[in-house]
DNA sequence: GCAACATGGTTGCCATGGCAACCATGTTGC
DNA sequence: GCAACATGGTTGCCATGGCAACCATGTTGC
């Protein structure tokens, strides 16, 4: 049985097409960072640290700001401060809490690699949309996103 | 520095409803097909098993239908062939070949993944597309897959 | 002010995935 | 018909990620 039955040809297309884009755009992405020594996971965590004051957080709100778990980030980080790329020390104000920040390196880093990520997501994303379709893209994005956090 | 200094504020806020709909889509499909028993990459490989004629591909096209890498592939079909879901047997044309089959027992189970899994694409995706909506996203899906695919 | 509960992080276990090395079989050019 | 190259798969190594169990510290209700 074909599992894509019910859907119309153009929907069948159009999902494979999804499929695709998820898989290759990602990967042209990670390939990029790659090249500044960077996977992406790597990169979520130093530009949230980056856009953030000081260029640290509290563990707790770096996981919930990009969307892992904490067991993730937990090893994540242990991973990148094993590579200097940031730091840990104990939260001032809550004994159990770690504030994770950048290193000067890890800030030198990502001045190159945010460039460079900018560059490719241009050049495989915005560059291919024109405004009135960025327009419909917007609003597809918010619906969906809406109701994937309803369940 | 901010990595996305250079996107104007409507871009970034795509970008980022963009890489909230790929982290939490991909969650979402992944608890259904959980439900089932089944991985993402498990539903990937029994889906394109299923509309092959006889239910069987040799390895190297399964692995270029769905994008992967062989050795990806290899270790994938080992862990399933092990859970019953497929069979694998000698390619009768090239000795180097492996042929890769549904189980009767992986049949069943397609039917029934297929169909949940199918009702959660129309819930949280096509459901949310109007169809005007859904021309732009075939155009602009097509142009980043032709722009990835030339690297 | 203490028991019950909540929160923040770490660790272990297991499945996954990328990449390179490797081995075996096929194919090609001469 | 053989050397050089190509193709098809497997394995090893390492990083990654989800989930549950665990431990420590905080908070709440009474």
């Amino acid at each position: 049985m074909n599992p894509q039955a019910s859907l119309d040809e153009r929907e069948q297309r159009t999902w494979s097409a999804f499929v695709t884009m998820r898989r290759d755009l990602e990967a042209v992405l990670a390939r990029g960072l790659a090249e500044d020594g960077l996977s992406v996971s790597d990169f979520e965590v130093l530009a949230r640290l980056g856009q953030a004051p000081g260029g640290e957080l509290r563990a707790r709100d770096l996981a919930a700001a990009i969307g892992w778990d904490k067991a993730r980030l937990s090893k994540h980080v242990t991973r990148m401060a094993g590579r200097g790329l940031v730091s840990r020390r104990e939260a001032a104000d809550d004994g159990r809490g770690q504030v994770i920040a950048l290193t000067a390196e890890a800030a030198q880093v990502l001045v190159t690699a945010g460039a460079n990520h900018l560059a490719a997501v241009r050049r495989y994303f915005f560059d291919l949309i024109e405004p009135d379709e960025l327009d419909v893209l917007e609003q597809v994005l918010s619906r969906i996103n809406a109701r994937a956090a309803e369940g």
